[in-house]
DNA sequence: CAGGATCCTAGTGGATACTG
DNA sequence: CAGTATCCACTAGGATCCTG
């Protein structure tokens, strides 16, 4: 049951769906990820990339120039992960609408 | 875009997952799912309910008997967001093994 | 460039006691 | 039975400064 809860805390930690969408689109570098999450620090950008690695989900690759070049990327079971989490974005795409008038609803009393 | 943190944070909490997962058995009264969900404690099944109610997810429904009885059962749409993650909890099924052997590769060095 | 180390705050959630 | 109210601990995460 706790690999479960594993899974559910990283969908529902604040930056590793959005770095793992970023991924998505190909291998990027520190300094790439870092100016295209706006908002994220630079503590937290690390600790999520290195969670994400350590569970098998990103691979970190490191260029031995000076200065260093380390780039991220999606490994094959990072990829299904991301897949399985966009359609839990569709979910909440179609279904906006009806949670904010639940809200406003439920608010009005 | 902040539909989508409603949606993660909601399926990353400890506690809203769990409950639908049960719900999805069919109505369940406060004391039930207090007996069912071991160590929640009623301040947090009070919350959750009260915040998937907020949310239309989640129907609540009182009988005017003394003492009341409450009963909690998912709405349509609960039942479709309770779906969607359990596509996710097989993801969380079928890669455990992966991630284990990931991090113990990882926190070996 | 790609981080590590510290410090600090806000929010999450547990424990306990009380109530219509 | 089905909650509400209060207090408290822990942790996620931001800000800032430093380094190979």
């Amino acid at each position: 049951m706790c690999e479960l809860r594993d899974v559910l805390d990283r969908v529902g930690d604040k930056w590793s769906v959005l770095l793992m969408a970023i991924l998505g689109g190909g291998p990027r570098r520190y300094s790439e990820l870092r100016r295209a999450i706006d908002g994220i620090s630079q503590r937290m950008l690390t600790l999520t990339l290195r969670s994400l690695e350590r569970d098998g989900l990103v691979l970190r690759t490191v260029a031995p120039t000076t200065p260093p070049q380390v780039s991220y990327e999606l490994t094959p079971v990072g990829k299904t992960l991301s897949t399985e989490v966009s359609t839990l974005i569709r979910w909440a795409e179609r279904h906006r609408e009806y949670v904010s008038v639940s809200r406003r609803i439920y608010d009005a009393k």
